[in-house]
RNA sequence: CGGGGCGUGGCGCAGCCUGGUAGCGCACCUGCUUUGGGAGCAGGGUGUCGGAGGUUCAAAUCCUCUCGCCCCGACCA
């Protein structure tokens, strides 16, 4: 992509309604723009790096078994009077009247209408387990929306639900999840740590919040240094076998938010105690018959009685995870993209358009990353230089191809990793391979 | 919803107290010069001063109402 065929309008200076670091760079580098309170319109930059952060969501949500389907974002108030949340939800949930003056309302969640269609057409124990997400737009009216899409009232969530026949089976998907979000935000560039959550009403171990580790987070945080420094990627996960024990090897050293914070149990750590902010990128837990029972969801059992199904819920703030990466990962300059994530692998500066050597340079460079398929920003704008270098450093793509009148006769190019700011001239052949290893 | 603050050109702001018909920086357009970290000079365009009423010879400025946005609190992926 040329920068001059793009739509990327930054900012110069911080938007003054902006307050923390993510929604200042967010609408700095031109991702997102704010329609109304806690309503963000996604321009191209931001949509990039929003699919892309769908995408690995799907992925391993796929691998772990779990079948997508669409759900819609209206829905009819009937269900909800059925569950009893109806009235329960309170002025959070958005209420809307159509022409025929039925009341609908914008989804704040969807357990209601996955139970409906769970219970429409499955009959058996033997269709059991079923593990369903989607990926859609959620509202929930906050009385103050504020940071950006961290806190948003119109956001991305992905929304798994889980059906098993009894408590077993429950937790066998309810550890499938866990350990899917562990590999989900690794993928991520994000130590994510499990943490205990409140149960409410359901009781049991059986709810997790996934926490980011971030100075600007909302929460504060304890844990165990340890988890802090796992390597979740190294090892492939075979869905299909036992997890519990990687789910202990999770769940029981150390960690809490400050609702289920254990002071005794944190000092005992001693100096691996970790004290630290945190954001909540996702939230896993098991509710049992909660639905099931008000919505009638039942299946036939091996002795032909109805039984009600077992259910969980198993979230992820896919816009809040753009907020909360940034929060992570930003220096002075800007953004600081993690590869998996970043909107394009390289910028590609031309410091001197209609120069002979630079364009031709450039235009190499640009055509071979190209071909290789390597997404890159081609910054082809006749602005100065400084322009450029702050541009590019402030929407964070990870490498940074730099062709200037200096190096270029010599057919040199600078390569410049925006994470750590080690930069290296090298010719055109040394410059890929430095990108593609 | 309670408490506080702010709405002035695309962005950031001054002007308001003490009414006299709108200004600064950046951005944008034209020209020349510049050209490796947000350039210089010259010229130019840009506003229903959030909206509606009111007071006044005269309102961005004073009064009333209203809408929007932001901050603190309760709520939340």
């Amino acid at each position: 992509m040329r920068l001059s065929q793009f739509f990327m309008p930054t900012l110069r200076e911080d938007p003054s309604e902006a307050q923390i670091v993510s929604h200042k760079m967010m609408m700095r580098a031109g991702m997102v723009r704010q329609a109304s309170a806690g309503i963000y319109s996604w321009l191209p930059l931001g949509l990039r790096v929003l699919r892309r952060v769908e995408t690995i969501v799907r992925e391993e949500q796929d691998a772990a078994g779990c079948l997508e389907l669409l759900m819609p974002t209206i829905q009819s108030a009937d269900l909800w009077r059925e569950s009893g949340r109806y009235d329960d939800y309170g002025k959070e949930m958005l209420r809307i009247r159509d022409r025929h003056d039925r009341e609908m309302l914008f989804g704040p969640t969807n357990e209601e209408l996955i139970t409906d269609i769970f219970r429409a057409y499955v009959r058996s124990y033997r269709d059991l387990p079923k593990l369903l997400y989607h990926i859609q737009w959620k509202f929930r009216d906050e009385i103050r929306p504020r940071f950006g899409v961290m806190r948003g009232r119109e956001f991305l969530m992905k929304d798994s639900y889980s059906f098993d026949l009894d408590f077993e089976g429950a937790k066998r998907a309810y550890n499938k999840m866990f350990v899917a979000y562990l590999r989900t935000f690794a993928r991520m560039g994000l130590k994510a740590i499990p943490m205990r959550a409140d149960p409410g009403v359901i009781g049991g171990d059986m709810s997790h919040e996934f926490i980011i580790l971030a100075s600007t987070g909302e929460s504060q945080v304890y844990c165990d240094r340890a988890l802090t420094e796992r390597d979740v990627l190294g090892t492939a996960v075979d869905y299909g076998a036992d997890l519990q024990t990687e789910v202990d090897r999770w769940t029981t050293p150390y960690a809490a938010t400050d609702e289920m914070h254990d002071a005794a149990k944190a000092a005992a750590l001693g100096d691996r105690l970790v004290e630290a902010r945190g954001i909540e990128v996702g939230h896993i837990f098991y509710f049992g018959t909660k639905y099931s029972k008000p919505m009638n969801a039942t299946v036939a059992g091996p002795n032909g009685e109805p039984v009600l199904v077992e259910m969980g819920s198993y979230g992820i703030g896919v816009s809040r995870l753009l907020g909360a990466i940034i929060e992570a990962s930003h220096d002075e300059a800007g953004i600081v993209w993690p590869d998996s994530v970043a909107p394009f692998a390289v910028g590609l500066v031309n410091l001197k358009p209609g120069d002979g050597a630079c364009d031709r340079l450039c235009d190499d460079v640009y055509a071979r990353l190209r071909k290789a398929g390597t997404e890159v920003l081609y910054d082809d704008r006749s602005e100065r230089a400084g322009v450029k270098f702050a541009d590019m450093d402030l929407i964070g793509l990870p490498w940074q191809v730099i062709v200037g009148p200096r190096g270029a006769k010599g057919g040199q190019v600078e390569v410049k990793r925006r994470a750590s700011g080690a930069r290296d001239e090298l010719g055109v052949d040394a410059a890929l391979a430095r990108i593609a290893r």
